[in-house]
DNA sequence: TGACAATAGACAGATTATCGAACCAATATG
DNA sequence: CATATTGGTTCGATAATCTGTCTATTGTCA
């Protein structure tokens, strides 16, 4: 006893659990009921001018051939498609297709609500102060933040 | 652009599985190698008085069966014992084994040690404060703070 | 420049994780 | 006490993941 403290990353993932299931559970109700978790964290990764599936992959910390499996019924759903990459013959780009914008434009909404309610129960100064910690937090923890 | 700040939740998943994976790295180095992260997100439910497995299932969120699958493993490897439940005769509760304890023990040293370096990162100020705001987010983000 | 290594992606097969359904035993409820 | 509920397991099916291997393209450097 004494040193019951629950760690800090264990406190972090509470959140972020609770906002990934937000997310999914309002993307199935509104008709996209056909993506899964996996998907969606791969999904998730997409920058905004596509990219490679080896990138979603190491992003999303899975093997090539997984990210390759997921984005495969990703593709079939219809909400991403596979351009070539005019950089790089042997690459192709994964970029969000029509149906694959509006489960985005979706996704941000809710977000948006359950930060709202967490600013309502921390208050704004201290919500304001958790995005910057966390901000300064991810520049030792993801490899990745220039995406 | 202009809008394009990470929302929260995704803020809270980096520590986490920056966390996450130095444990698990460290496990197993240290010979703890039998235990995949499936099973350990399950082990790290088992309360110190023992936890029954449908009530690791609900807080890992997965179906009774899968966490029935898992501590069956953790189990064969011997980090955790199943006892009657003296209070009652169906269930039975999940227990620490001893080599079960030794990896708690490890688990909570790697804990410390990332966390020291992530007040390192932070100062010791910010590093309170986020502590006290994830807790307080913990209120309203999992159902299971009993815990 | 041309041989060779490295990279991007995909396919095949095996393993792990997960769930839905059905089941048994014990407990709670009327 | 009859019935519903709860705790746990087994069975079968599906989803997710990895290792290994393959082809095509690109990068390196002697």
């Amino acid at each position: 006893m004494g040193d019951d403290q629950v760690n800090l990353g264990l406190l972090c993932f509470f959140p972020y659990r609770a906002m990934e299931t937000r997310v999914m559970a309002a993307a199935t109700a509104a008709g996209f009921d056909d993506i899964t978790l996996a998907q969606a964290r791969i999904f998730q990764r997409i920058g905004p001018a596509g990219t490679r599936v080896s990138d979603l992959a190491e992003q999303a910390r899975v093997a090539k051939q997984t990210a390759t499996f997921l984005v495969d019924q990703l593709e079939r759903a219809g909400y991403v498609e596979r351009v070539p990459d005019p950089t790089d013959a042997r690459a192709r780009l994964v970029k969000i297709a029509a149906r694959g914008e509006e489960a985005v434009a979706l996704a941000r909404r809710v977000e948006a609500e359950v930060e709202a309610e967490w600013a309502q129960h921390l208050g704004r100064r201290a919500t304001a102060q958790l995005r910057e910690a966390l901000t300064r937090l991810r520049e030792i923890t993801d490899p990745y933040q220039g995406t």
